[in-house]
DNA sequence: CTTGGCACTCTATAATTGCGAGTGCTAAAT
DNA sequence: ATTTAGCACTCGCAATTATAGAGTGCCAAG
């Protein structure tokens, strides 16, 4: 009553309990009580003292009580307030980088450097690990190829920037012939080879309007071809996820109907694009900690996200997803490097 | 003590008695007493009369009581006898067989096929879905096709049969120029196309030993890196499971232990691989009830597979895993019939 | 400001009870 | 010879109650 603002600035030692209180029920996984607090850290305090700190503590939301008689359990707020300024980061195992390392063979296709690196993120943080796949803006035509099929239908291969290779069946208005597919190949090839395709596209559509009429039958063949291939545009709004077995383990996510809607979100994808997708401004390491993913299914959840990038291009996101109570000093570095050396890793290119 | 040998033949009221009761623990779940066999049933019987057939039924092991004052539950034989004789498939929705045929759609690339087919299983059974990997034993070459890339490397473009496409980065002893690698595609592709890619191997190993001396540069390359192209003849043991999470609905796997072994499993794949590999051999639809598979972590599963076949060559096998308590009668025909199309929609090829 | 003491609260675990469902057996009925 | 009604019995499940233990808040003393 007598003074109506509590301060508002945590004092050292509130903010050392506060830290240990997190990393114990990090370790253990139940409400930290006053007793195991006093044991623990090493100002020696009685337990009496430290539920005082802990009145305060919870008072201004970082810690709550379950119930009247269990100990402390820090709230979303007290994560924050942990990794934002409590937190010291582990430095990773050199064995980690390695293996890290050495899965990212930079002469792999960027499919399997994107599946190496989920497994990598949940194999070592026992965790549930994702990459979005890499925005493809860029890509600079190197070769098309055209083969004849039956029923008028024709096999496309695309072979983009290095080592990208798409293929695709198109249907065409009449039969071709394997020389006629020849020369509209060429004519393509000689006109946009490391063109980026976006423009390639472009490119392709003014010519049919500026010359329809007196377009020898290889162009129209080479046009009419190239207007199926090339719309592959179309953002490849996916991610590979890993690990997802993982989360099973945890005791807080260990019941049938939470794992459910979990894994139904990982499943439907939508959600957890939107939110990587976010991450994609983001500098360096960001931490969403439960409800502040802002879905609901990840209330219980934790994501470590980074994302990574080539010469400096960010091409997509990679993460961690976690219970709240996950090792975060440990996650937060595993994420970084992941992301620094599979952006490595794709850069490996001629 | 008077008949040393029980009667082993069942009466065919005992036969009906035994349908019935799995029918209703198909759909309840739940052991089948005999007040509701007697309701359920249209012979008009007493409870007390049920309960005699019961406990015949209990003596030659087709059924068996949890407990004291429960009702009967299906043994493993109990089903095989249910599925290999009194049961009456019903057949697939016409609705369920235009979805399938619709998703299946003949130009997709196999492995989209392959997905889909997944998906299909076990979107309309609702349950899990597997679909094996073709074999591909024959794959005749149609096209090799090199491009250069830095550091000795070069990009190899493989394309067999129709629309399968594969590419992969080689190392090669030293730099090649463009030409020279236009021309050794040129002489593979005028040496070997049509041929199966296994002969396409034996035959590159013979000419080099043959003629090492006498080869040109030309030639040389050529070699050389189709060595290294063509030994992906490696079996890709692998294949496409959906849906998983469906089985996270049933009562009896929902306990976060049986799943985790079983997600375990499904994820380590060697078990359930060599379980579809023994069905290659099977004709038709093949039932692994419970512990008939083999595999501990299967124990509360069943499997009904179908292999799935192109011109009468068997390329792999697909199905579907669920509780030993699913609707067969169901099951039975979506597998069958996806198998079926899937076979169709792959040999719609040229 | 810190601390020991103490009454109090609340959960988790175990033990107890009662209920209902279903059985097996026996003796009567068809 | 089969079918049926009756009945005692068994067992699991759910609700209830008892118990122990952990941890708190508060107060008064250091």
């Amino acid at each position: 009553m007598s003074d109506i603002t509590p301060k508002k600035v945590l004092s050292e030692r509130a903010q050392h309990l506060l830290r240990v209180l997190v990393q114990c029920y990090i370790q253990e996984g139940q409400p930290v009580g006053s007793r195991m607090l006093s044991r623990v850290t090493e100002l020696e305090l009685s337990p009496a003292t430290i539920r005082n700190v802990m009145a305060d503590l919870e008072e201004m939301g970082f810690v709550h009580s379950p119930h009247t008689s269990a100990g402390r359990v820090p709230t979303v707020q007290g994560y924050r307030l942990f990794v934002d300024s409590l937190l010291t980061v582990a430095p990773l195992q050199s064995a980690d980088v390695a293996a890290i390392k050495q899965q990212l063979a930079p002469d792999l296709a960027p499919q399997d450097l994107i599946e190496s690196a989920s497994n990598m993120l949940s194999g070592i943080s026992r965790m549930a690990g994702v990459v979005t796949m890499p925005r493809r803006e860029h890509r600079a035509l190197r070769q098309v190829e055209f083969l004849p099929l039956s029923d008028n239908r024709v096999l496309a291969i695309l072979v983009m920037n290095e080592r990208e290779v798409q293929n695709r069946v198109i249907h065409v208005g009449r039969a071709y012939s394997a020389a006629e597919l020849q020369q509209a190949a060429n004519y393509l090839n000689s006109e946009f080879v490391g063109k980026d395709i976006a423009t390639v596209r472009q490119k392709l559509l003014q010519e049919m309007h500026d010359t329809r009429e007196r377009m020898n039958s290889m162009m129209q063949a080479a046009i009419e071809m190239a207007e199926q291939v090339f719309p592959l545009e179309t953002d490849n709004d996916d991610y590979v996820l890993a690990g997802q077995n993982n989360l099973m383990d945890f005791a807080e996510l260990s019941n049938v109907d939470k794992l459910r809607v979990l894994f139904q979100a990982f499943n439907q994808k939508r959600d957890l694009l939107t939110l990587f997708d976010q991450c994609v401004r983001a500098e360096g390491v960001q931490i969403f900690i439960g409800e502040e993913s802002g879905y609901k299914v990840l209330d219980e959840c934790s994501v470590v996200t980074a994302p990574y990038s080539v010469n400096g291009k960010i091409l997509g996101v990679l993460g961690v997803i976690g219970p709240t109570r996950m090792a975060y000093e440990r996650v937060i570095p595993i994420v970084d490097m992941t992301a620094k050396l599979l952006g490595a890793a794709l850069n490996q290119r001629g």
